[in-house]
DNA sequence: TACTTTAATCGTAATATTGCAATGTATTAA
DNA sequence: TTAATACATTGCAATATTACGATTAAAGTA
């Protein structure tokens, strides 16, 4: 039914998914990658970097817009995105409790 | 379109977007959280645990283990699925090289 | 053999995601 | 004011995902 269950999982486990969600499309990893390494905070120069429509990009921004991880502003007719440090500090806690966790048993097969 | 446009990606992206893709549903990250957590492997006491129908489960199962992140062993009429402890660790190298890019810059905005 | 148990697969319905053309909205420039 | 620029939003088509009933397949049990 293409419908997440989510009622049927902890809170942890929705918000484990929900930020891998956000990472689960190479443009918005290339997005995420991109303000990284710009040291300026990047506008709309990510649509030529991405090499996807505007729209498409401006789209993928805001999910992870409303998901906290990065922040934009406006200056004049351009927007500056950056990383939102504090929510991302904030993110890798959570996702490495997930993937940190210790493996005490010897496989099975 | 729904299709993703993974050739304008770098392979490392694509990696980066399937492994979270994977954990990008609550269910998924309860499987595999339920395999960290039991001593011994565990088969289709997921169904029970996860609280999904069985085909619904052993779906998801099946997209783990095409991933490489558990494996399965078939033990009479039952499976036994477990952590596949050295591909995780791969995993875990490429998801932590994404999350701990270190934040240079200040915030713009 | 026939029956049971366990899990995979098939088929399908409902919903979500991705991508973009077209359009709308600010802001700046002329 | 008009035009240009930069980005967001809308609307829609194509595809993907999620969920599960029904069925199948394989192994154990009576």
């Amino acid at each position: 039914m293409g419908i997440t269950k989510s009622e049927k999982f902890t809170e942890q486990q929705n918000q484990i998914a929900n930020f891998a969600k956000a990472f689960g499309h190479p443009a918005r990893v290339a997005i995420l990658q991109h303000l990284f390494k710009i040291n300026t905070c990047i506008c709309g120069d990510l649509v030529e970097e991405i090499g996807l429509a505007q729209p498409t990009i401006s789209q993928h921004l805001k999910e992870l817009k409303n998901l906290g991880l990065i922040k934009g502003n406006i200056e004049g007719t351009k927007v500056c995105y950056c990383i939102h440090k504090e929510n991302w500090t904030k993110m890798k806690l959570v996702m490495n409790e997930f993937l940190d966790q210790d493996i005490l048993t010897t496989e099975c097969c």
